[in-house]
RNA sequence: GCGGGGUUAGCUCAGCGGUAGAGCAUCUGCCUUACACGCAGAGGGCCGGGGGUUCGAAUCCCUCACCCCGCACCA
């Protein structure tokens, strides 16, 4: 291949949709279901269909497509397979609110026009999220595609339905549910988010029927009093034990109530000891209701208006309303005796914020213990890490604790519950097709149940009814089940648990081997991110301003697997990484005269011991990268990358390389190995970088002119044991040590890089010595000298210094030492003699030398000796100045 | 109440048994022909308090304080 220049500008517009149409063009995004290759597949959270790309999605998407591109690279036949959720009620309110501002209500159109409205409208902007994660480089497979209300993952749906309604996990049943009166339809536990909400207590008195006691309640909910069922007291509490059994009126309802005794709802302690007892509109009420055969009242109604079981003054009334006027009418009727206000939960739902109505209601639930053993086993043998582990503590304390699900939604939109009516002998058909008629009487008018099935059902299935299951085809065979899994913990009960318990119920295996939980974006101060606070950062736009590639880098930099604090100059501090990149790359093209393809292997042995140097660090850095992204620690493998290609390679390589490619030292083999290295580091450096940054590591990569016809289906680099070096690395860390010491001289002491001077090295230890020789043009170049001499006597006005076995005197020009100086000379003295002090006394303990490992021992005793050495050298420096 | 996490440099965090680290920010020099989105140098931390284990603790254990997050309760 041909290798052309790079621009001087670097702009990641030109290039980053060009390269990534050319990719999915290529058909590199898409693997073939051949199972001889070892395969890595991943399933991603389907983001909403009526989704628009959050900070959320950028990240799980980065992560997801880092573990995918080294994977693919690694050699791993791969797949990620890409969907949309059809999100329930999600969906169904937005294409409500559309309707709305077009003047139409969903219940004029009807049921079926309805849903073709949501259809067309998933046409027309289903897919718009689908654009905007290519835009971010994700290399999902777009061929296998799936949406939750496909024809395939629909028929997956229902044969789960039957099957676990067959096996009695699902019944259908009257209990007291999640009620939201909004979106008038149940809701499940999970989507229930509390929240401390402002409020007020009521006490209100009960008379006793007979007129001859009161009870005092407390309550947050007024309104509910008109449909209390009894009066609850604990059994063992004298104040009221004489009235169990007795009844008392109901303050403007006027209906009579019992007085029960209920340990498990009265705690004597709590305010007055009496609970009024609402069985249809509170959990803990349905229960006591159930253990004390007490009746249900229904008084709030689907939509949260009070219903005819309720006085006629309140009939009608929305509840708030209804609480207002109930408490009004109670301190008329001088029932009420104290009201203040009161900081307390409240549930609400979580996707439309109105406050939850616990309500009695039949619905559809799943018996989930059965399944949730099987799931709990998985983790805990082991068979599934959940990474941090950390989630784990969190996994058994929800499985164990957990409730039936309510999977019944009254919505339109989703999938419609496979279960039919037979209205003229009451028989129940559930089957994954429309029976022709009921099994029992023959009837043919049989109706199909209204409600749909709760999101999360579908997604449940998700890694396996995306491989074609319940067919066994090719993709189910080869990529199921699933490798990794990546999200966020926030949804770790509403689908990683439901998915493991479906997976093992309906494929007997784990849906994955491993599942990342990772952060959730915060903004700098972590706080949550929304749109309220003005506090958004949208990554597209930050997409637009710094690249792709350091909007990814920057969020794989950060997830290490807590929630993630972010900020805009996060982006914009690790774009100035890809310009480095870009720069670098410019530079070696100026001086690499070959390409990757047609360069020659290199002959390790005839190396210097810099390109050796390099070599080994950039081996070290590739089993570093290799073993963080195999833990999930992209943050360190990102910083691994970042810290060898900037600080080592760019700071120190090329500079070292620099004397040769410009021809100011070494003969033409020399610079031949240089420009062969070079290329050498380049190359691997971008290979290792390219799951973080895919668009500029490809445009750079077919400039050098790569192998193969994309960077994305080259090799990912691995570590070599022949190109470890510790003797070339000790050497390099050796003259990196004496550069800075000089420069550190030169800054401090006010001499400007113009100024040329003397520097003389006195050697004590002769293999260091030998090391350096060959090498002088390094020190000449880097500390910028103009010569240097090797075990010659240090002259006694030059400033002296100490690094590890290596005494090195600076000749200075003739200049005093400022006061300033000569103090900071006073600290650095006091903080070794400090240190040797502590060193001594350690060295002086014997239990020190005896126990510790000798090692340790004997590198404490080579410290003290070095320090002593330091110490002396700092002391020349003072006394020795050329006053 | 149950469970989890945090407290390390000005900020955001890593380190989790052997001499305190990174990025950003700060200060001081430099436009040294890849890069000023840069280079070089520097300053800055009793690693939340107390106790224990250990030859040795930021790292392990206990305890206290404060902060965050789940779950449950909240009449």
């Amino acid at each position: 291949m041909e290798k052309t220049e790079l621009a001087t500008r670097f702009d990641p517009k030109d290039f980053e949709e060009r390269l990534y149409d050319s990719w999915e063009k290529a058909g590199y995004f898409t693997p073939e279901a051949d199972r001889e290759r070892p395969s890595f597949s991943i399933v991603i959270p389907p983001p909403n269909v009526t989704g628009r790309l959050h900070i959320g999605h950028a990240l799980v998407n980065t992560l997801q497509d880092i573990l995918v591109r080294w994977k693919r690279m690694s050699g791993f036949n791969t797949l990620w397979v890409p969907g949309t959720d059809h999100a329930g009620i999600a969906t169904q309110m937005v294409v409500e609110r559309d309707l709305a501002a077009r003047g139409i209500d969903r219940r004029e159109l009807g049921r079926e026009a309805f849903e073709q409205e949501i259809w067309k409208w998933k046409e027309e902007h289903g897919d718009q999220i689908v654009h905007q994660l290519k835009r971010l480089g994700v290399s999902c497979d777009w061929s296998r595609i799936r949406f939750t209300l496909d024809e395939g993952l629909s028929r997956a749906v229902r044969r789960v339905f039957v099957q676990l309604f067959q096996d009695d996990l699902i019944y259908r049943g009257l209990s007291i549910v999640n009620w939201c009166p909004r979106c008038e339809t149940a809701i499940s536990d999970v989507e229930v988010e509390y929240r401390e909400t402002n409020g007020a207590l009521y006490q209100i008195r009960y008379p006793s029927s007979d007129g001859s006691a009161s009870l005092v309640v407390a309550t947050t909910r007024p309104e509910t009093m008109l449909g209390d069922t009894a009066l609850a007291v604990h059994p063992d509490d004298d104040r009221y034990r004489h009235l169990i059994g007795r009844t008392a009126r109901v303050p403007l309802a006027g209906r009579e109530i019992p007085i029960v005794a209920d340990p498990i709802l009265v705690d004597r302690e709590f305010g007055t000891g009496v609970v009024k007892v609402t069985p249809s509109h509170d959990k803990n009420d349905y229960d006591a209701g159930l253990r004390n055969d007490l009746p249900q009242l229904k008084v709030i109604d689907e939509r949260g208006r009070m219903t005819a079981a309720v006085p006629e003054a309140f009939r009608g009334m929305e509840r708030f309303e209804a609480r207002t006027a109930v408490v009004r009418a109670l301190e008329e009727g001088g029932s009420l005796v104290e009201s203040k206000p009161y900081l307390h939960s409240v549930g609400h739902h979580e996707k439309c914020d109105t406050v939850v109505e616990p309500m009695v209601s039949t619905q559809w639930f799943v018996r989930i213990e059965p399944l949730a053993g099987p799931a709990i086993d998985a983790v805990r043998k082991g068979e599934i890490a959940l990474i941090p582990q950390s989630w784990e503590a969190t996994y058994f304390n929800w499985m164990e604790n957990i409730h039936d699900w309510c999977i019944s939604r009254q919505l339109w939109w989703g999938h419609r519950i496979p279960a039919w009516y037979c209205d003229a002998c009451g028989h129940l058909h559930v089957a994954e097709d429309a029976p022709d008629g009921c099994d029992s009487c023959g009837s043919a008018e049989l109706r199909q149940e209204t409600d749909v099935l709760d999101t999360w059902f579908s997604s449940s299935l998700w890694p396996f009814s995306t491989m074609g299951w319940p067919e066994k085809t090719p993709d189910y065979e080869t990529f199921y089940p699933t490798t990794a899994l990546v999200t966020g913990w926030d949804i770790l009960f509403f689908w990683v648990a439901r998915m493991i318990m479906m997976g093992k119920r309906f494929t007997g295996q784990n849906p994955f081997e491993q599942v990342f939980l990772h952060g959730l974006v915060r903004d700098e101060k972590g706080q949550k991110m929304s749109k309220s606070k003005g506090n958004v950062i949208d990554p597209l736009e930050v997409a637009d301003e710094f690249g792709a590639d350091a909007v990814r880098f920057t969020l794989a930099i950060f997830a290490a697997g807590r929630d993630i604090p972010l900020a805009r100059n996060r982006m914009q501090g690790y774009s100035a990484f890809a310009t480095k990149l870009w720069n670098a790359s410019r530079f070696a093209m100026m001086h690499v005269d070959t390409t990757i393809e047609d360069a020659r292997p290199i002959v390790r042995e005839d190396l210097r011991p810099v390109e050796r140097w390099i070599l080994s660090r950039l081996n070290s850095t590739t089993q570093q990268v290799n073993r963080s992204l195999s833990a999930f620690r992209f943050d360190d493998a990102a910083n691994a990358i970042y810290q060898f290609f900037w600080h080592e390679f760019c700071d120190w390589y090329i500079e070292m390389a620099k004397p040769v490619l410009l021809e100011r030292a070494g003969d033409k083999k020399t610079l031949a190995q240089a420009r062969r290295v070079l290329l050498e580091v380049l190359d691997r450096s971008l290979r290792l970088l390219h799951p973080f940054m895919p668009f500029i590591t490809e445009e750079i990569w077919l400039k050098l002119g790569g192998v193969e016809p994309s960077i994305m289906v080259a090799s990912y680099p691995v570590a070599e044991e022949v190109l470890e070096d510790p003797g070339g690395e000790r050497l390099v860390v050796m003259i990196q040590q004496i550069v800075t010491a000089v420069r550190n001289v030169r800054a401090e002491r006010g001499y400007s890089p113009k100024d040329r001077f003397k520097l003389h090295l006195q050697v004590r230890d002769l293999r260091n010595a030998r090391g350096i020789k060959g090498s002088e043009y390094l020190l000449i170049e880097l500390a910028r000298l103009d010569g240097l001499e090797i075990n010659a006597g240090i002259p006694d006005n030059a400033h002296r210094d100490q690094i590890g076995g290596i005494e090195i005197g600076i000749e200075l020009p003739k200049k005093e030492i400022s006061a300033e100086e000569s103090a900071r000379f006073l600290k650095q003295i006091e903080q070794v003699e400090k240190e040797i002090e502590a060193t001594r006394a350690r060295l002086a303990d014997e239990k020190f030398v005896s126990k510790a490992p000798a090692h340790i021992v004997d590198g404490a005793r080579a410290r003290e000796a070095e320090l002593r050495q330091k110490l002396e050298k700092l002391r020349q420096n003072l006394t020795a100045s050329p006053a």
